[in-house]
DNA sequence: TGTACATCAGTGAACGCGCGTTCACTGATGTAC
DNA sequence: TGTACATCAGTGAACGCGCGTTCACTGATGTAC
């Protein structure tokens, strides 16, 4: 089997990926998968059990882990300032949401598929928390260098930077509306610039 | 029919809203829900055109809104300490969140759902963006009585604070863990408390 | 090199089950006279 | 008040369809000698 081959069980994944895209993991079938992958249905049952496990394969496989994709940016404590590299992980959020959070939000509907996805999350020590922690860690590096405010709380701080990216990659595919990557980028700029500066009038309570 | 009767079409609707808590939309079955009302599911068809029908008039009609729930919140401009009027919200939004997410979010499974509820969602200018625009109206109120930072964006704040709230509640509800009502108090105000003061280390860029 | 056999990815056709939906029907309630 | 009829919410049983899954099979590839 050469290096970079595209194996069945890949091509599977893929258009298993790409059925629950267009039509929705709860209305994608079998055939479908088959179909669009060019094979018969039997073909997927050689590579999978069942149906419950190609598609938690495709979730565990195909989705990108946000933890993983902030880990060059979070890495990067005490360079640049603190206002870009906050940006950036706005700039990673957000496309990130846009595209996985249909369908992990799709687990919702198949709480017997959920329960097994929570049960690998649990045993790998993956999930959405894993972000969330690894934000607000470079949050408190940062403090510890007196770049951000010692009276801030990391946690909340991460929970309010990547909630308001979450919020708003949600809205939108829930509303059915496309973004303007403009619009974007100063969702970004503003988020970060008030996340920083505060609401409050002055400094001081 | 008496004032306060609790017709079958109730009944049915609440049947649905509790198959559907149990085993999530997808699974949900005419049957079942047949089987909570103690109705035949010939009796659904009487009250609803199909299947389809009967889960958007529970998503419509069982479903509360955010908005309205932030009604009385959001008009206590210039009341009370725009502390205590976010922590309020927060307060309301985080259980909102909790109950509704898992549902509403379920749509992304059946894509076909999804459409016909965006199509109401249009028409009767509902949905989670309403939310959104009422916070950022309020923060704006303020923002003229000088009680909130005029260099803040109040769409941006909204985002913030709602956004936090929409993370919390989904990340618990997606890793299958509960939440102390303690620990949710302790959230509320941390959050609050960075948004108002920010990250940076004095008020100044 | 050729022959005999083993392995295994992939197939076409069929399977039974459970689903949403419809049908002819019942029986309680309302209404006209 | 009684009688005849209309209405309509709700039913039990059946319907056909499409689903996930399995089966015996094919044919290409690898291996032993």
């Amino acid at each position: 089997m050469p290096r970079n081959a595209v194996t069945t069980r890949d091509l599977i994944l893929d258009a298993a990926l790409s059925v629950i895209h267009t039509i929705g993991l709860g209305r994608s079938t079998t055939k479908q998968i088959a179909a669009r992958a060019d094979l018969s249905e039997a073909a997927l049952y050689r590579h999978f059990s069942d149906k419950a496990e190609l598609f938690l394969c495709v979730i565990a496989e195909r989705l990108p882990q946000l933890s993983m994709a902030l880990q060059d940016l979070t890495g990067q404590v005490g360079h640049r300032s603190v206002r870009a590299n906050l940006e950036d992980i706005a700039r990673v959020a957000l496309p990130f949401y846009n595209e996985t959070l249909p369908i992990v939000t799709s687990l919702f509907a198949e709480q017997d598929l959920l329960a097994q996805h929570q049960a690998r999350m649990r045993s790998n020590n993956i999930g959405p928390h894993r972000a969330l922690e690894q934000l607000a860690a470079y949050l408190r590096a940062e403090q510890r260098l007196g770049r951000v405010s010692p009276r801030s709380d990391p946690e909340a701080a991460a929970a309010l930077l990547l909630g308001a990216c979450q919020t708003r990659a949600l809205t939108r595919r829930f509303l059915g509306e496309s973004d303007p990557p403009a619009s974007d980028e100063r969702f970004v700029k503003s988020v970060v610039r008030t996340l920083l500066e505060g609401l409050a009038v002055d400094s001081q309570d």
